[in-house]
DNA sequence: CTAACAGACGGAACGCCGTTACGCAACCAT
DNA sequence: ATGGTTGCGTAACGGCGTTCCGTCTGTTAG
């Protein structure tokens, strides 16, 4: 008897699709209003179909968590592993740098109504778990013997502090030194840790020889 | 003629230290009326000595750094430059867990109202400053070539990128794996940057050595 | 064919925010 | 004492997140 349903997973779909365009338009407007707006219908349906702001943010992220992993999963795979990983961690800088402002909203809290908790970091398992085993290739191409999880959160956490800073211009002014930097630390780590050897061990030799 | 004034630098650092209080207790409504209140006075007042909330929040950015550099200063020389360095960045990650909201504005930007500028990190000069001269006693000691700024930047960084991931959940679950991780991290890179060896000829050597 | 009803829609309303304007109050010179 | 000048807090404004309700739709019973 009632009219026919339009608040369908499709306008759910559409406003999420025009809060993306809202974010990756660097626009720091993004309010209940201007996304409904956008999406050609009006805040009831966005509360309706997202409870609060706080689920509208949340669905960016994760969409941008889906977008990472995707790219991510494009990353060929060739005969170095040592080679995939800069890819890896490559692309992910570039994804970042594309879209900052979802890069924010993946790893700050550019809008305080919404707190990642523990569960919603749960969609980037798929992506630690590549990660890990692109590790697990890495550590076998070297007959090094660390810790795959351990090496991988390292490389995602580390990768995540290079950006960062690169993106709020403290890692550098020019690109040159910012690249540079990028590739020492990266490729330091990649050296140390893929040696089998524990750090303090390392320390000790990195220390005599001198 | 005019009634005495009482919106002084003293009221205004007494505002300052409401805020201060409100943000390090964790509390989300760091708003013009809570913080007035706190302090005992009004908006009015607030916003003729910050001007707007960005200008509250910038004070409170800058205060976290003159806080940093305040307990860096406080860390003592001893005769391992290299024992110094890890103090240093482990001071950083105490001060950072000791007031998470704090780092969040010093280093993510958990109110949309203020987005620091180059100018406003470079309250952090006299920090970079500091780190980079420890990195030279560093160099020093090992008798490494690399260069001081790189390094005291990529240190800088991927402390910060550790610390984020840490205070997210994302380093990992037990507090011994985060601290594992950590040390992990910071001794292979400080291994590795003290070398003296660009990072291609340790990637070579790493790999043949195994 | 029509009327009544179930319920979905959107706009209007509520409380709170950042911010500003204004009326009252306080002080000093006369 | 008094008037004028200036500082103060409060109240108002637009916009936000969020909720609620009047309207309108589409079906179905008679």
């Amino acid at each position: 008897m009632p009219r026919k349903k339009m608040r369908t997973v499709a306008l759910e779909q559409q406003l999420l699709r025009s809060a993306l365009e809202i974010v990756e338009a660097g626009d720091r407007t993004l309010t209940a209003r201007t996304v409904a707006l956008a999406a050609g219908t009006s805040t009831g349906a966005l509360y309706e179909l997202f409870g609060d702001k706080a689920g509208l943010i949340k669905a960016i992220f994760h969409d941008g968590f889906r977008q990472w992993a995707e790219l991510l999963e494009q990353v060929p795979t060739t005969n170095s592993a040592r080679h995939d990983m800069i890819a890896m961690l490559q692309t992910t800088r570039t994804f970042s740098k594309t879209n900052p402002m979802l890069f924010e909203i993946m790893f700050a809290r550019p809008f305080v109504e919404f707190q990642p908790t523990a569960d919603d970091y749960g969609v980037a398992k798929g992506i630690y778990a590549g990660v890990t085993r692109r590790v697990g290739r890495l550590l076998a191409e070297t007959g090094s013997t660390g810790d795959q999880i351990d090496i991988a959160r390292i490389l995602i956490s580390v990768n995540r502090g290079l950006i960062a800073a690169e993106l709020g211009g403290i890692l550098g002014a020019s690109q040159k030194s910012i690249d540079r930097r990028w590739d020492l630390a990266m490729n330091t780590l990649l050296d140390g840790l893929t040696t089998g050897l524990p750090p303090s061990k390392q320390a000790k030799r990195a220390t005599r020889s001198v």
